[in-house]
RNA sequence: GGGCCGUUAGCUCAGUUGGCAGAGCAUCGGACUUUUAAUCCGAGGGUCGCAGGUUCGAUUCCUGCACGGCCCA
């Protein structure tokens, strides 16, 4: 809404006459509450006739003359307030009857019931403590446009109760993941945001500068190389629950920082990593659910240990009919892709991890709806796993997904520095072939693998990606409080 | 990156086969001392996303752009 609407310009004006009458709203720093609306709602029967106050935002109005019922909310649920010109007297109710909706208001006096049940408070005294110059969103409809929603965010909390639902979910299960790796001996950790050279995963990094020593640093897309370098410094057991940034592009399953839970383990190995993967997302879903099943996009899913285990190429020619018999030879590999229905286009100059990956994308991912390790990644796709001891093609790695969404990645971790230089020699080549999301060479990390690393199980889990099945939201945003989206002008 | 869809009052949405722009809530004025999507009477509020084009006339048709949504890659 412009400033020079009507509304505004009225608002405006109620605001400069109170603070010409000394009653600046914005001059209060605080306000004494003694309860909230939650806690007279639940406790009405003790706290019937005794004298209360709360605050909040006014949400509704209703006028009858000479009284007015008045709804207030604050963090968790909503308060009647019942005006009475012969409560107030005068003067003081014609205040009140100047307040406008989206006021924040503090309001006290006897706590009551009306015919109807209603817990509500008697308004002996109130006080504008911020006023609002902009009118709220529709209170029955709340605000539907997503653009909206997500760009003023603190106006889709306001008018849609569901939303907070989401985010108190997500702060659960975040506490949850916490607990549980605490109250097992992991040590939480932070470790860098801003590096000097980035790893961890294959993604684009967002490049920043450093003014002071004038050099380019990168924001992480992935913290691994640092926690891994804290179990080669004898911590044995670490996860850093943090943000990570990578340059790519934004779609209802990806946004460019997102929250990982990456955890570290000596002397163990992906196997034990399912295990943990297993515990870890049941803890989750207790603390949401209360139990192991719940309901993601119309499908019962059960997370009862054991998850179901397979190995990729199995999951693909299952899915998709492609047999992937020679992990070296792409072109046929190329070919049968092609023949299952992927874009030729797509597929040229691609190399065969790409196209492995691809295949799984397409034909294996959309089936995995009950929760499922996906396991023996290649080794071309990844470059910091451990290789399996039966077939130094693949690696000791997997993926979970549940609901058909990609909620993680763990593997062995490779702890071997001569055969970790050698994959990121490869790495490297591939960047040279034009491939923008391979590994830089990271010697600092090499050089601490060769001080020597035990044998370590990591897992990283998308906390994002697990909120929203968790929560039964289609899209990522819906799980972020502020999504990035693209500036606009105030033209519209 | 491609396809489809959307953008109309503060919000939620109608609508115009091209001819003065509509509702509900909100707002303003009036009535009302137990309402709760309060009710009743009356009123105001619009660059129809932006820019071009076609036309006597465009919010409507066409093109481009911006932002967003869904799907595909």
């Amino acid at each position: 809404m412009p400033e020079t609407s009507d509304e505004y310009q009225r608002r405006l004006k109620k605001l400069q006459e109170l603070k010409h009458k000394g009653q600046d709203p914005f001059g209060y720093h605080s306000y004494q509450r003694t309860h909230s609306s939650r806690q007279l709602q639940e406790n009405f029967a003790e706290l019937e006739g005794q004298a209360v106050s709360v605050a909040g935002r006014l949400i509704a109005m209703r006028g009858h003359g000479k009284s007015t019922f008045a709804d207030l909310q604050d963090a968790n649920g909503t308060i009647q307030i019942h005006a009475r010109v012969d409560v107030l007297g005068e003067e003081r109710y014609e205040d009140y009857c100047e307040l406008d909706l989206g006021d924040i208001v503090g309001a006290s006096g006897e706590l009551f019931g009306t015919r109807t049940g209603e817990v509500t408070i008697r308004c002996e005294e109130f006080v504008l403590l911020a006023k609002a110059l902009r009118p709220l969103p529709e209170k029955f409809h709340g605000l539907q446009d997503p653009e909206l929603r997500y760009r003023q965010r603190y106006l889709d909390l306001l008018a849609n109760d569901e939303i907070s639902q989401i985010f108190a979910a997500r702060s659960r299960i975040i506490k949850a993941a916490r607990d549980y790796l605490t109250e097992h001996d992991f040590l939480e950790v932070e470790t860098p945001v801003l590096q000097p050279i980035y790893g961890g995963a294959a993604a684009r990094p967002f490049t920043t500068h450093h003014n002071a020593l004038d050099m380019q640093l990168y924001m992480r897309i992935a913290p691994e190389l640092y926690l891994k370098r804290l179990i080669i410094g004898g911590c044995e057991r670490v996860f850093e629950i943090g943000r990570v940034f990578r340059n790519e592009g934004i779609d209802t399953r990806h946004n460019p920082e997102f929250t990982i839970l990456e955890v570290y383990q000596a002397y163990t190995d992906y196997e034990d990593m399912m295990a943990l993967t297993e515990n870890l997302v049941a803890t989750m879903c207790q603390t949401v659910h209360g139990g192991l099943t719940f309901t993601y996009q119309g499908n019962e899913i059960d997370l009862s240990p054991p998850w179901q285990r397979m190995p990729l190429i199995e999951a693909i020619n299952e899915y998709s009919g492609v047999e992937l018999t020679n992990l070296e030879d792409t072109e046929v590999a190329r070919r049968q892709a092609i023949e299952a229905g992927l874009e030729a286009e797509r597929l040229s100059d691609q190399p065969l991890g790409y196209i492995i990956e691809k295949l799984c994308d397409r034909f294996v991912q959309p089936n995995l709806i009950q929760p499922t390790f996906i396991t023996d990644y290649p080794v071309s796709i990844s470059p910091l796993a451990k290789r399996k001891s039966d077939n130094p093609q693949l690696t000791a790695r997997f993926e979970p997904f549940i609901g058909g969404e990609e909620v993680g990645n763990a593997f062995s971790e490779l702890n071997d520095p001569l055969d970790q230089r050698q994959r990121f020699e490869a790495q490297a080549a591939a960047r040279a072939a034009g491939d923008e999301e391979a590994h830089p060479l990271d010697d600092d990390f090499v050089q601490a693998l060769e001080y020597g690393m035990p044998p370590t199980g990591g897992l990283g889990l998308g906390i994002d990606r697990l909120v929203m099945v968790l929560t039964d939201q289609p899209n990522l945003r819906e799980v972020i409080l502020f999504p990035l989206l693209r500036p606009v002008d105030d033209q519209r």
